[in-house]
DNA sequence: CCAAAAGTGTTTTAGTTACACCCATGG
DNA sequence: CCATGGGTGTAACTAAAACACTTTTGG
């Protein structure tokens, strides 16, 4: 059945009110890029496309209670960062009927995917085309750009706007590095977001003044050469 | 009627959904100090307390034309600048029923308020006590703090912030300023949202520098003094 | 010529970038 | 002792801030 065909039979107005929704950007660094969870849909309308996680808002539940509810639901996934990122509201976003989406960006280290059992679930490499704003292109395994459902191209790249922006002066760095990380791997996160290289000792002074790095005297195990020492994220600034 | 009284008559399962609305944050400059727009609620809840211009999202209406129309409505008024600012979804926040209300952040300059000719809107100084963030407190022309209803000092908190924050970057000055208008207007513009003294030859480079200053060539009349250039907001940069 | 505010030039400072180098470890 | 990446010092550059100064107008 394609959207033409499910449309006809939709009764758009069997719900007179306005539906709100919340859909999930989660993004991470995965091997060097950008990465975003994103679910395979298997139902009209964009049957076959790719979309955030989302779900509706139930009546007794605040916004931030359904966004983390969703991303449980149907990714087994908590996050370790998360915040409100923008609310979509056009009218025909959804071809169904009226539904506002109320966009949620959050952030988890790689290795906390492996925790999520679901099959349905696919991890993407994400290239932003549009670097000043405007929708992003999301490219699958083989290089090949995949079709996303409704408007969630805009709200990727108005995702990936917000991470870049946030990056020097919040810790939204620190959401993508396990608990002990290097300063080699904050920076490989910091390119990853950029997309550029970073001048390493400006870096690595940068981080250390900003006194949100905390040193745990340990040091990185298992290298073939001189090993890093481990850093922890101190939100408060030392 | 007090607020008890009223929620005890009210049929809160009335419309099983969940409702949205749109709340405005209109905000000038007026005489050297950030202003907003406040209605006085006549009618339970908060019943005498200060609120935001807001009203529902209609069914095919976007949000970004809610809030158009609202400010149309309520005051009479249409933005020089508008953009969305964020999404209050709290459970409790409107005490009757299920509210989820998009807050958007408008700018005017104080001159095209005289435009509005409504009587019971109030414009009023803001002092914003949460220097880093929270709720903002609203002074009255006595300098009173004024009650304010639902959760709308944290909405005028979160809007004081985003003033902020964009001002550097980003044209709203502009928006709170004349077609034509002197590199002091623009400074006085600049030290009221950010509550402190600029450097006059430093601001006045770095507006120059910009490159978003259009010289007309015309000068202010009737001063006393020596008359300043006007100025034009070129949006693209030069 | 005086007052008042517009407008400019020069120096200082702070923060970032670039580059070169040394250090520690495994093999 | 060599290869590799971690870690550090120094100089150059850039942007902003501070300050003193000149200019232009009305009265």
């Amino acid at each position: 059945m394609d959207d033409v065909e499910f449309l006809a039979g939709y009764d758009a107005d069997a719900w007179p009110g306005v539906s709100v929704a919340v859909d999930l950007v989660l993004m991470s660094v995965v091997a060097g890029a950008p990465a975003v969870l994103l679910l395979r849909r298997d139902a009209p309308p964009f049957d076959g496309r790719w979309a955030l996680p989302g779900g509706f808002v139930a009546r007794e539940e605040s916004l931030d209670d359904a966004a983390r509810r969703v991303l449980a639901d149907k990714a087994r996934l908590a996050p370790a960062y998360l915040e409100q990122l923008y609310t979509f509201g056009e009218v025909a976003r959804d071809p169904r009927t009226r539904i506002i989406s109320v966009a949620y960006f959050a952030l988890l280290p790689p290795e906390r995917f492996a925790s999520a059992p679901d099959l349905t679930l696919a991890t993407l490499e994400v290239a932003w085309t549009g670097e000043t704003g405007g929708p992003a292109a999301v490219l699958g395994a083989d290089g090949v750009p995949l079709p996303l459902a409704f408007d969630h191209a805009d709200i990727l790249g108005l995702a990936m706007l917000r991470l870049r922006g946030k990056l020097d002066y919040s810790g939204v760095a620190f959401a993508l590095l396990p608990e002990r990380f290097t300063l080699r791997a904050l920076q490989d996160v910091h390119e990853a977001i950029l997309g550029r290289p970073l001048n390493k000792p400006a870096f690595r002074r940068r981080m250390l003044d900003s006194r949100r790095l905390q040193p745990t005297g340990e040091r990185e195990t298992d290298t073939s050469f001189r090993p890093a020492e481990l850093f922890r994220y101190n939100p408060k600034g030392a």
